[in-house]
DNA sequence: TGTACATCAGTGAACGCGCGTTCACTGATGTAC
DNA sequence: TGTACATCAGTGAACGCGCGTTCACTGATGTAC
């Protein structure tokens, strides 16, 4: 038997996501850990019965914050890319830039996800849900971005291993920004890389 | 002038050390921020005050524990890659495999790492700390890596982009290899990438 | 549309544990003769 | 080498703030007639 829960009051609805606004930016300013809940309700204009009442503890929160946010991140980004696949297109080099300036380097999210990720490590059932978030990302990615290659005259010969390829370098290029003095530089470089991995993992469509 | 502090005694450095390896424990087990001074100090068995005697606050603890930690790892992985320079090769491959098993995929040290870059991205001076690490690992291995390749008759062409796409694919798809439930897969994967990283960056040598 | 009642959702005060921090102390280590 | 003293390094008890958690309550929302 499932169990019927009660429908989700609008007013109820809301102040989850109050709730979970406010976290997203308590967490990002404080770390997780360093954060309390009266923080986060004082942020969100609650008191901490109203936390009480729709959350067992922070890291349920924690949790419904980060897929929340990842969520939105997705559909920003597969909009964006949506809008590329219609845009003319001439290089390889081109169509990368295009599509890294719509990815935005965000300070805020990638202390969230970082230590979000970190967290997850510990606990085996978090650890899926966020393996489970990387395949949805790269599931609804890849046909947008089999367009995009179409677009080239060019096709994916390996998807899995591009898709894969491609979250690495985009993790791994991240932090590389974020951190380095030389922010141009690293941003440059990181073009480089996603124009080798496109070419790497595609090929001319022979017509 | 300059403060000329008094020298550390052999106590206090045992003291030092004890602390920080506590701390490396107890950071990794339950997040930095989520953790305590007396849950620190008890793993190191000590009791408070020792703690206070020795460092201000647990950032300070954390810093210490990290730095250490990392100069630890690079110095393995030197002495690894230094041993690799004087055995047999054959491909490139083959190199890349060999090397690549050298370095340990450690969840552990992934969990702090990561902690510490989210935290170090709140922190100018820790930001500094950071990218000076990262300088100062490549320039640790890039000489190594000069002589390897040059066994497999090649030459790096541009060493500051190799260093950084090298530190890049490390970083992320030493998480995928963590997250993921097929982690052979991802490893697999891992290497495909670093081999295609190296025939990118360098280029036959004419004899 | 208005009234009377029931349920729901957030309030705010209360409690007590655990945490960071301090400090007078003691035992360990170092130094002078 | 031995003794007397000085300094250093960690002890452990104490303090009080802030935090998580609970719960009787009240005002908001929904429902029946």
């Amino acid at each position: 038997m499932v169990e019927k829960s009660p429908p989700i009051s609008r007013r109820r609805q809301e102040t989850r996501r109050r709730l979970i606004d406010a976290a997203l930016d308590v967490f990002a300013e404080r770390g997780f850990g360093s954060s309390t809940v009266d923080q986060v309700c004082e942020r969100a204009q609650f008191t901490k019965g109203a936390f009480y009442s729709n959350f067992a503890a922070l890291d349920e929160l924690f949790l419904a914050a980060w897929e929340q946010r990842s969520a939105q991140m997705l559909a920003a980004v597969e909009a964006l890319v949506a809008d590329r696949v219609c845009a003319r297109v001439s290089s390889t080099r081109d169509v990368v830039e295009q599509v890294l300036e719509t990815i935005p380097v965000d300070d805020k999210w990638y202390r969230l996800t970082a230590e979000f990720t970190a967290h997850a490590l510990r606990n085996p059932s978090l650890k899926r849900v966020v393996a489970a978030r990387e395949e949805t990302i790269l599931a609804t990615l890849m046909p947008l971005l089999e367009l995009l290659v179409a677009q080239l005259g060019r096709e994916i010969t390996d998807a899995a291993a591009f898709g894969s390829a491609l979250v690495a370098v985009h993790d791994g290029t991240t932090v590389q920004c974020l951190i380095d003095s030389d922010t141009d530089a690293a941003r440059a470089r990181r073009t480089d890389l996603f124009v080798l991995l496109v070419e790497h993992h595609t090929r001319e469509i022979r017509s």
